[in-house]
DNA sequence: TAGAAACGTGATAAATCCTCACATTTGCAA
DNA sequence: TTGCAAATGTGAGGATTTATCACGTTTCTA
């Protein structure tokens, strides 16, 4: 009991400081509304997504979304929550049972592959962390998965190699992860030719720095 | 007389539809916006600048800076410009001279540097490069910005590495430019100690890339 | 020195976010 | 069942901000 209240009352603070829906009825018109703006951006982008459009194709009034939502911004992070939540349980599970070098090797590829074709097939993903970096609620989101994610892949090398220094293998990571997502940003934004060569050099780079030459 | 008229059509079609500022006293107007934005975007972020509180701050009235600015971004866009030119010819001068592989050590090692601590030092410049995703003008000019930084490379590579791919040059270099930025915009959004060795960790992954091992 | 072009102004239109006072529905204890 | 408290729903309107435009002023040029 004490659980639910102390979670719902994080939850509230940073993503929706007004209500937290608790009846099925206004569940429902939650996932209307994350659906709503899900589509609108996609369309649209974000940046062009009116609140009044998000509650008219929701069926819902205005004050209805404000009070789930307590801005803007707000809606566009709990969609964020999700993508950020449903990548970790996958990256996790590719990493989890690695054991040699070639198994990472392969995990690590195929990984950055998904992202990659994640990032060209959903709109909604590309614009929401496009503009991760002018959005301040975001960016710590981003840091705080980049963080998490680097530490499966600390998990691993430090079964790898063991002898090597924590700090230095927990740096290595978390770079490796955030230009991962840099050079899929960046693979998504030019012709596709030079983006799959840009991701594959990419994979070489950082599979040099991860398990050697 | 052509060149001049192509290049402030140009330049208008880009950045400013508006007018372009052929009087001395207009000139002058128009650095005292760019710098009372400058410093609006120091103290507050680009976001939080408001057009009438820059048109206050230089002086001038809220009609006069939409006469030389097309709409707010705008104005973000010609201080990006200004910074793109600057680093520009700083990248160049740097790189121009390198005929071996410890030159080019040298030189790589010390432009990230003088970007770590251009990005550390300056505000404005943060501000301006963290929303570049956001808005597709800025993105472009990034993209175009980092395109010919990593032609300097690229020119650099070719003179140490003369039977390499010319193609894949190309690819490594606009890479290792575009995943410079990231690191350092990564580093200077976490703590000193970690952004040191963010771009230390940078810098060797870079080069390894560059100029082998 | 006169006409044209450039420049300068600020009230105001337009767009958008978000609030709030009030109505309705649901859950639940008596 | 009943009645009340809590949760939910509503949308006109307040507040903020961007951008326009009709008109006045200054500078340039012939």
């Amino acid at each position: 009991m004490d659980e639910k209240v102390a979670a719902k009352a994080d939850q509230a603070a940073i993503a929706s400081p007004r209500r937290s829906p608790s009846q099925q009825r206004s569940r429902e018109r939650v996932e209307r509304m994350l659906a709503a703006a899900s589509a609108l951006i996609a369309e649209q982008g974000s940046d062009a997504m009116r609140m009044g459009e998000v509650a008219e194709r929701a069926g819902v009034s205005i004050g209805s979304l404000y009070q789930f939502f307590p801005d803007k911004r707000a809606i566009v992070w709990a969609l964020a929550e999700r993508y950020t939540a449903e990548s970790q349980a996958c990256i996790s599970a590719a990493l989890k049972d690695v054991g040699d070098k070639d198994g990472l090797r392969q995990a690590f590829s195929g990984l950055v592959d998904i992202y990659y074709r994640l990032f060209l097939a959903e709109p909604v993903m590309r614009d929401i962390w496009s503009g991760t970096q002018a959005d301040k609620a975001l960016r710590e989101l981003e840091l705080a998965d980049s963080r998490a994610n680097a530490e499966f892949l600390v998990a691993v090398l430090k079964r790898l190699r063991p002898d090597a220094d924590p700090v230095e293998l927990e740096t290595t990571a978390f770079l490796v992860w955030q230009m991962g997502e840099a050079a899929v940003r960046l693979a998504i934004s030019v012709d596709r030719d030079e983006g799959d060569r840009l991701v594959a050099a990419y994979k070489r780079m950082a599979l040099r720095e991860l398990v050697g030459e």
